[in-house]
DNA sequence: CTTGCCTATGCAACGAGTTGCATAGCAGGA
DNA sequence: TCCTGCTATGCAACTCGTTGCATAGGCAAG
C-alpha cells in the first residue's frame, strides 16, 4: 500500500490538511499516485492513530475550521523502512485497451469518439504537466536534491502522456482504417 | 469494471477454463488488464449465475477436469453495450515514483538497487512483447480486423514499456548525481 | 520415496477503493 | 432570492482486489 506513504512525503514535502491533500492528489501527485478525499480522510485518521502524523487545529475566517497534518517522528520512521523495502513493478490496467481488442466483437467506428475523448484528457493533461515544469523547473535554476527528484517524476509523467497521445494516434488510425467494415456481424 | 469485459473478450477470442484465462491474464491480456485466479474464478461464477457465459465440463487425462467457459448470448450483449458507454480515461499509480519522491527524505542512493530491479523486470517484459509481436504479427502478413486490433493494444505495451525503461535510466542518472550528498539528514 | 512443481478449483478473511449522501458556512451570479 | 459552487470533514454501504490456505492428482528430479 502506497497512499499513506505518499500521504507522507505529501505532508513531508509541505504540511497541510485532508482537503488539501485531496487537492494535490488531483494536481502535482496525481501523475503517479491518485485518491480520493474519502480514502485520505482515513488513512489520515490511521495514520493519526498509530502516531505517524500530528494534528493542529487551524482556525479561518471566511471558511470552515481546518485540521493541518504534519508529519511525527514515528511517520518518518515507516517511510525510510517501506523505501528500504522492494515494491512489485506496478502492471497496467486500461479499459480502453479492453474496448479496442472487444471491438473485434462489436463496433469498431463506435470507439472512435471515445479514443478522441481520451486523447483530449491525456493532451490536458500533458499541457498541464508542460507548464507545471516550465513554471516549477525552469532550465537554468540549481535545484536541490529534493527538486531534482521532483523534476524527474514530472518528467515521468510527461513521459507517460506523450506515450499515450502517441499510441492512442495509433489506435485512431487502426480504428478508422477498420471503419465501414463491420468484421464478425452476428 | 473491465474485468468481466476483459473475461468476455479473452473468451469471444477462444473459449477456455478459470485456469486458462488466468494465464492469459499472466501473458497475452497482462499488458492491459490483470487479474488474479481468485479474481478470475469469483467473477466467472457471477458470470455464469446471470447468463453471460456457458460451462461445459471437460475431462483430461493426466489432469484434473476443466470447465471450460464460452459466451453466451447475454454476454456479447453485455460487452456491446459496455462498448458503446464512456469509460473514464485511467489514472496511473506507480509506487516506485512514490518512493523517488520519497527519498528526498530519506536515502536516494539506496533507491538505486530497486530501480535496477524494476528496470530489469520491465526489460524482460519488453523483451516478451516483441517476441510476441514477431511470432504473431508477421510484417508481411494481411491481418483480419481483430488481429489488427490485438496488434495495436500490443504496440501500447511495447511502448508503455519502452517509455518506462527509458524513464527508469533518467531516474537512475538522476539517483546517480545526487548519490553520496544526503540531503535533509535529520 | 519424498520433495517440489504444475494443473485445476475453491473458501474465508481482510484491506483497498468507490459511491452516495450529509453537514455547514460563505461567495458570487442570475 | 435562489441556485450554484467552493472549502472542509465525515458516515455508511458496497464492490474490488489481495493473501493465505485447502484439496487433489500427476509428473519429474534427486
Amino acid at each position: 500500500m502506497a497512499l499513506e506513504h505518499a500521504i507522507l512525503v505529501s505532508l513531508l514535502e509541505q504540511p497541510g490538511s485532508g482537503y488539501e491533500l485531496a487537492r494535490r492528489f488531483d494536481r502535482s501527485i496525481g501523475y503517479f499516485w491518485t485518491a480520493t478525499h474519502q480514502q485520505i480522510y482515513r488513512v489520515l485518521r490511521r495514520m493519526e492513530r498509530d502516531g505517524w502524523v500530528e494534528v493542529r487545529d487551524v482556525a479561518q475566517d471566511g471558511r470552515p475550521d481546518k485540521k493541518v497534518y504534519s508529519v511525527a517522528p514515528p511517520g518518518r520512521g515507516a517511510l525510510s523502512d517501506w523505501l528500504a523495502e522492494p515494491v512489485e513493478p506496478e502492471s497496467v490496467r486500461h479499459s480502453l485497451a479492453v474496448k479496442v481488442r472487444g471491438a473485434a466483437f462489436g463496433d469498431p467506428a463506435g470507439l472512435i469518439a471515445e479514443t478522441e475523448r481520451h486523447r483530449a484528457v491525456h493532451a490536458e493533461r500533458l499541457a498541464r504537466y508542460l507548464a507545471g515544469e516550465q513554471r516549477d523547473f525552469p532550465e537554468s535554476a540549481e535545484l536541490d536534491a529534493g527538486a531534482q527528484l521532483q523534476h524527474v517524476v514530472l518528467r515521468g509523467g510527461i513521459a507517460y502522456e506523450r506515450m499515450t497521445l502517441d499510441w492512442l494516434d495509433d489506435v485512431l488510425a487502426t480504428l478508422r482504417r477498420l471503419g465501414g467494415a463491420h468484421p464478425d456481424p452476428h
